[in-house]
DNA sequence: CTGTTAGCGCGTTCAG
DNA sequence: CTGAACGCGCTAACAG
């Protein structure tokens, strides 16, 4: 292993110089810094991080932290899409992801650890649930972190990155209505969910915007996975009086509507019309084309770590937010009536 | 920010023996112990990351190594599937993951970094390519990674976890032949991609078994995107003498397939069967189900996870290998003609 | 502008 | 069975 008292010595100068020539922050001879750097090069040596983060109190790492079952389906492209984007600012800093997917009984256990441990100087958190664990715990800690999602309160004691979701279904249920649909249903996810709350807000602020009376029947929650989302979709289609109309709250939902839609013999676009949210790949490539809400999904991971690695480099004197933009893609899943 | 030496102060002992008591290789006396993991549990001591690794010259993390364009769409939720499977293995490991997906113009900067810097102590890398720099730079340093795939040479000198692709092809071919098909397509990934060279063997080796001549204009390779994907699909499908069923090697190439049939007004499972890999909630969920290979992608991650760990803790004699079963899942996409 | 010294928090000698 | 001393590789403080 290359150590920096090796590059020292291939220079010819003090361990500390190279440490001064790597850090930029002083002022050192060009002809020192010549020398240093070719050494470097020639031995291709490369900092220790444990050496360097023990002395700076700094892990150069964040972490993406994701309560969650294991086990369970995966829920839709979010996750990829989210990571990516995540990966793609991180890339250009000098920071690295630690990843930590555990199930919602070991979060406690697992957030304490990558703090006290020090193996990361802040999280990026995926989820954003009713009075939030991680959310208190970190806040609690005055550790830094990002939301990706609205916090459930104290929005502006929190940074964060959403889509504006209330005006997301807003539009969404919207766009049904001027479709001519009065009975519109909503499948949301986990009621504990911040983002089914916000979503169910803003489809019922759609209603009351055109005088359409709420029907509690025809809003239902699913378990963001494929089982439940079938049976709620097909509890939701034999209502004696359904819906003409479905806002799902994510493209697995949607597709288990439409699949339920089909073994009731009920012509998506036709006797259903349904709209999905979270584009994806397949939103374009099923058939019927899912009419979505493009989120940027991958938008909300890159500015998600931007905001944290600027918060690490230089705390900020207040709390950040930032709303990514939606919109709708039509597609095939949606008629006028 | 509490330390070994805090530890030892409060239990009245000294630092070296709380380190002991920590690691369990030492003999202490049973009160001494006890005294030690109070003060441990009182002050929610959790050791320094950073100076264990550098005294130990290990840093408890393995890194998730995968190259590939960020902006690109994704393919699929198979890397879903796959850090799921991987999580859950290490969940109940001392280490931590580190994840890094990079654009190939970077591959070498970035393991380079990882492993210099002492950030992870081995890798389990997601794809294999013909001739793969990430598996030929690590095989050379002798670092420690497993292969989520299959190498295209030296299988016996690499840890690896896959599917018995050739296998798995075949038997999708068979499934189609025994259906009565004869003119079958095979739409594969990128070509340098040892998945879709196994896939491309097992479909011609079922093909050359019942007697089939291989047509090389049936045979055609995608990006893994949605675009060419559906160009690539759109292509066969209006060959002069187009197959009647189609293997593809991913779900995103399956409902590309799908989707072109549809704009070409061929019936799917009528017209043109189509069957594909990587079973995942949208298979179960889409309109008509797709038949397609499980390919248990969890369970890759899993024990690709725990080959890799175990190999950390006690480095093989040998180099290992595991085989992940496959199975077909009768969707509605196929049919007898 | 540069070298010397000290210390980050921990595990591991080596004594006792 | 336990404590003291040392060093892992690095940066910062202090001299010069």
């Amino acid at each position: 292993m290359v150590t920096i008292k090796d590059i020292a010595r291939e220079a010819g100068v003090s361990p500390s110089t190279v440490s001064r020539v790597l850090s930029g922050k002083a002022k050192i001879s060009p002809e020192t810094t010549r020398r240093v750097m070719e050494a470097i090069e020639k031995l291709g040596y490369i900092p220790n991080a444990s050496a360097k983060s023990l002395v700076m109190k700094k892990a150069y790492s964040v972490g993406i932290f994701m309560p969650r079952k294991l086990e369970q389906a995966l829920t839709s492209t979010f996750f990829d899409q989210v990571v990516s984007g995540i990966c793609s600012y991180i890339n250009n800093t000098e920071y690295e992801i630690v990843l930590s997917i555990v199930p919602p009984e070991k979060e406690k256990e697992s957030l304490e650890r990558l703090i006290k441990s020090k193996k990361v100087d802040g999280f990026i958190l995926l989820t954003s649930r009713i009075n939030d664990y991680a959310i208190k715990y970190l806040r609690n800690l005055k550790f830094p972190f990002v939301l990706i999602g609205s916090p459930d309160k104290d929005k502006d004691y929190v940074n964060w990155v959403d889509n504006d979701n209330k005006k997301a279904a807003f539009d969404a249920t919207e766009y049904l209505i001027r479709l001519g649909h009065i009975q519109i249903g909503f499948l949301g996810g986990m009621e504990n969910l911040v983002l089914t709350q916000d979503r169910l807000s803003g489809y019922k602020s759609a209603l009351s915007k055109y005088k359409i009376p709420v029907e509690n029947q025809y809003i239902m929650f699913t378990e963001f996975d494929e089982q439940s989302s079938y049976e709620k979709a097909k509890q939701m289609l034999m209502l004696p009086d359904r819906p003409t109309a479905v806002v799902c709250i994510d493209e697995v939902v949607a597709y288990a509507l439409i699949r339920a839609c089909r073994e009731l013999d009920l012509k998506v676009g036709y006797d259903v019309s349904v709209i999905g949210f979270n584009e994806s790949i397949f939103s374009k490539l099923s058939s019927p084309r899912l009419t979505t809400i493009n989120t940027n999904v991958f938008y909300l991971g890159y500015y998600a770590a931007e905001m944290l690695i600027k918060e690490l480099e230089e705390p900020y004197k207040t709390y950040k937010r930032l709303i990514v933009q939606h919109s709708i893609v039509e597609g095939e899943t949606c008629r006028a009536i």
